[in-house]
DNA sequence: GTCTATACAGCGATAGAC
DNA sequence: GTCTATCGCTGTATAGAC
């Protein structure tokens, strides 16, 4: 690591992170370039190389950090929230907050282009997604044993249905920045999960 | 139309979009150049700029074709599929079509590069999920009417989450090729949403 | 309708000075 | 840690011959 423990003013390494982040999260991994981090932090492309030595390296740094924080923040809800439906909740709104800053995820940007990517960030990307299903997984059959949930099949396909659904509508409503047509459907995505009740035609 | 009505063999204009609908599909329309498409063809760049003058235009002409093709698939649906859920099935099965050919949607790819693409194209992608939530829009009233399907809230709300739900689900599923995973999902999807008689716990 | 040739911008990357 | 300078490659696009 570069950025010794006692440095404060946010190394140049995590804004580095910070820029690409957002660009990866907005455009895309071949929609911008070096030159778009560097002109925007204000140094040029060398200076860039010398933090991280290709573009592949900074992606795998990128989807690194991306999949840490997102299992920091899954081990939280582990811990605060008080059953099942209400982390499925949480795991939603996790979503909606990275789209309320108009960004789309950045693994499920990342899934796009898969077929693009070097082979160390096609890992990172899989095992975030293989990581979240997991996660998942385990709070639906927790649901289910203890009555809070309904549904048929295995948990791990709902699991695949929850992450699909939340990754596609938030790709599709980012086109527009509808954060309010994202928490709806997600609701009604949830809504299928529950122990009905809520099969009340309008 | 550069293609007169006798011209049999499969014009040039019909291949060069046959290819680049493919490139676009695997790899996004920031992933392949014309190059690729030429080589594959066995023609020139230059020959190609004959076609179509730019990748822009090139990228609209892909976007029409593919909006037309699912409309006339969808208008299909109206007239073979005998209710509100079949016709859900058969549009799920149109995704499932094309994830079995190890593609994912064009406008579910153009959806993630969307901030990248010409205007001409982002209004063509924009218009393509219009027109599919508002067909899965008249079919889930229909069926809610006919009380083959039930929901709570709007109906708009659930075609969003459908419509998310198919296109995020094979966003992810294409990265392992696993199509009946996609299934097993699709399906869980549409059952949150049938006369619930399926929530039967395992 | 396709070719050769070419222009020119942008890309990722490296060497070497400071 | 950042700079200038430069390389080689790929990208889209154009002109003009056939």
């Amino acid at each position: 690591m570069r950025t010794e423990p006692g440095a404060r003013p946010a190394g140049t390494t995590t804004r580095i992170l910070d820029v690409a982040e957002r660009l990866v999260q907005t455009r895309g991994h071949n929609g911008f370039s070096y030159a778009d981090v560097a002109t925007e932090l204000g140094i040029t492309r060398a200076a860039l190389h010398y933090h991280y030595p290709g573009k592949a390296e900074l992606g795998e740094a990128l989807v690194a950090r991306y999949a840490d924080r997102f299992a920091a923040a899954l081990a939280e809800l582990d811990v605060e929230a008080s059953g099942a439906p209400a982390a499925l909740e949480g795991y939603a709104e996790l979503y909606a907050e990275v789209l309320s800053r108009q960004r789309m995820c950045l693994c499920g940007m990342l899934a796009a282009e898969y077929m693009t990517l070097p082979p160390a960030m096609q890992r990172g990307v899989t095992a975030f997604f293989e990581h979240n299903a997991e996660w998942l997984r385990s709070v639906l059959e927790r649901g289910r044993r203890e009555g809070t949930l309904a549904f048929s099949g295995s948990a791990a396909d709902s699991a695949a249905m929850v992450l699909g659904g939340l990754e596609g509508a938030m790709l599709i409503t980012r086109m527009n920045g509808d954060v309010a047509g994202f928490r709806a459907a997600a609701a009604r995505l949830l809504a299928g999960l529950s122990i009905s009740a809520d099969q009340i035609p309008a």
